[in-house]
DNA sequence: TCTGGGGTCCTATTCCTA
DNA sequence: TCTGTAGGAATAGGACCC
């Protein structure tokens, strides 16, 4: 899509058409989500600070971007694919790869579907899109981006909407763009492959493999020096398993108190627990995030003996991770993820030998870490806490009463404030705080 | 007065176990 | 019982994508 989140603003507003539009963070620590084509004809780029976009373009308009809104857009804009052709494979909200392969005979050319596939978004979406025709997904990429309008100060100039790489003409295609147009190479692998000369993916093709394998990695140089020869067998994949799922909140100004961030823990547990639930998985590795004023980022991680899905097991793991890291210099951001995923009744439950306590207890593995939080957390104490199995059974049944009342109907007592419930949701500060007032702590609520 | 969130993948190191 | 070795899992960090 086309300035995807800045052209549903658009959409929902007529009066901003035209007009150099900035969704993202509002904040002073928020970056760009997307802009128009107005905004970037003032060097406004994705990912740039909001800091900076406001300096480069002061009279921009700029918006919090309505994660919800963009999601359910997405939706109906992959449901219009999905007529096409059921090999879809989602890129981002607004961005997929599509086989057309099976579509030829009953649709027509792939050029011809790219027309008519811009043509049902624009009708039925109102939005633009731009459509790469090619053999491979890595081609197709960059001719759909070889597609786009282009910015300019005297008025955007705008793209071809769709653009064929023709099997003959793929080298041709691919070897005047900059590295930097592969797949893959980001700023340290653009420095690394300049450091030997290399500019273009054309002077990539001419560096023998074993030197690439030697500057980047086995797997990573094996890659790009197959990519540069215009070779990427990767297929279009519909369906893909998540691999982890985590939540992290950079904070409008650094957090120091442990008890605020224990809060903050417990708040984006719930959030992965929801998440893990909805999508019936567990998992088994939990990992802290943490990043201090300097921008320097560590994590620290550790796995359990078996799966969960239950908010209150993450927190207690992820908080006695957060014990063991230093909070002196301040935290600017803190993320709670869950990975090893497995679906849920695709793995039993692991017992250990001290089964009896196990079947009214909870798991030998899990204890000692919920231990460290019941000590210093839970005015139940251990005696009187129920298993993790019955956690997860009241949790359920919680996420049910937030299903039927509204998300902030009820959660666990540390996220309650005097304003109510702090709950996180997917989406939310998704683009950085919105004001420097400290966070989102449930005490500052 | 700056640089998000939610992911994936790869690599290097460390630790554990056989 | 100690030591060396090798493989695998866990851990940590970095690069990259949208």
């Amino acid at each position: 899509m086309d300035a995807f989140f800045a052209s549903v603003e658009v959409l929902d507003d007529p009066s901003l058409a035209g007009k150099p539009l900035v969704v993202g963070g509002t904040g002073a620590r928020g970056v760009v989500a997307s802009c128009t084509y107005e905004a970037r004809a003032y060097g406004i780029r994705s990912a740039m600070s909001a800091y900076e976009a406001r300096r480069r373009c002061p009279h921009a308009v700029f918006l919090p971007g309505r994660y919800e809104r963009y999601s359910q857009t997405s939706d109906r804009l992959h449901s219009v694919f999905e007529r096409f052709t059921p090999l879809v494979e989602p890129i981002s909200l607004d961005e997929a790869f599509l086989d057309v392969a099976g579509a030829r005979r009953s649709v027509g050319s792939p050029p011809a579907i790219a027309q008519l596939v811009r043509s049902a978004v624009r009708a039925e979406l109102g939005l633009e899109c731009s459509v790469g025709v090619a053999r491979t997904k890595l081609l197709a990429k960059l001719a759909s981006r070889a597609a786009k309008p282009v910015p300019s100060l005297s008025g955007t100039m705008p793209g071809a909407g769709v653009v064929v790489v023709p099997p003959d003409g793929e080298l041709s295609f691919l070897h005047p763009l900059p590295i930097r147009a592969l797949w893959g190479v980001g700023p340290a692998t653009a420095r690394r492959l300049s450091s030997i000369g290399v500019e273009t993916v054309g002077d990539l093709a001419a560096v023998p493999g074993s030197v690439l394998r030697r500057l980047l990695g086995s797997a990573n140089g094996g890659h790009l020096a197959a990519l540069s020869r215009g070779e990427d067998a990767r297929p279009v994949v519909p369906a893909r398993e998540a691999k982890s799922v985590g939540h992290e909140e950079t904070f409008a100004t650094d957090l120091l108190e442990r008890q605020v961030l224990h809060r903050h823990v417990v708040r984006m547990s719930d959030a992965v627990a929801d998440r893990l639930r909805e999508s019936s998985l567990r998992g088994r590795t939990v990992t802290l995030k943490v990043r201090y004023p300097d921008r320097t980022t560590i994590s620290r991680s550790q796995t359990l003996a078996s799966g969960t899905c239950s908010a209150r097991a993450i927190a207690a793991m992820a908080q006695a991770l957060l014990d063991a890291v230093d909070v002196g210099p301040g935290l600017r951001l803190l993320g709670v993820s869950v990975s090893g995923l497995v679906r849920v009744g695709e793995q039993g439950r692991q017992l250990s030998f001290d089964s009896a306590q196990d079947l009214g207890e909870g798991d030998g593995a899990d204890r000692s870490s919920l231990e460290t939080s019941r000590a210093s957390s839970d005015p139940l104490g251990p005696a009187r806490t129920p298993p993790d199995a019955a956690w997860e059974e009241v949790e359920a049944a919680l996420a049910q009463i937030r299903g039927r009342y509204g998300r902030t109907a009820v959660a666990s007592a540390a996220l309650a404030g005097p304003e109510g419930i702090s709950v996180k949701r997917r989406g939310e500060a998704q683009w950085g705080p919105s004001d420097r007032r400290g966070g989102r702590s449930p005490s500052a609520r």
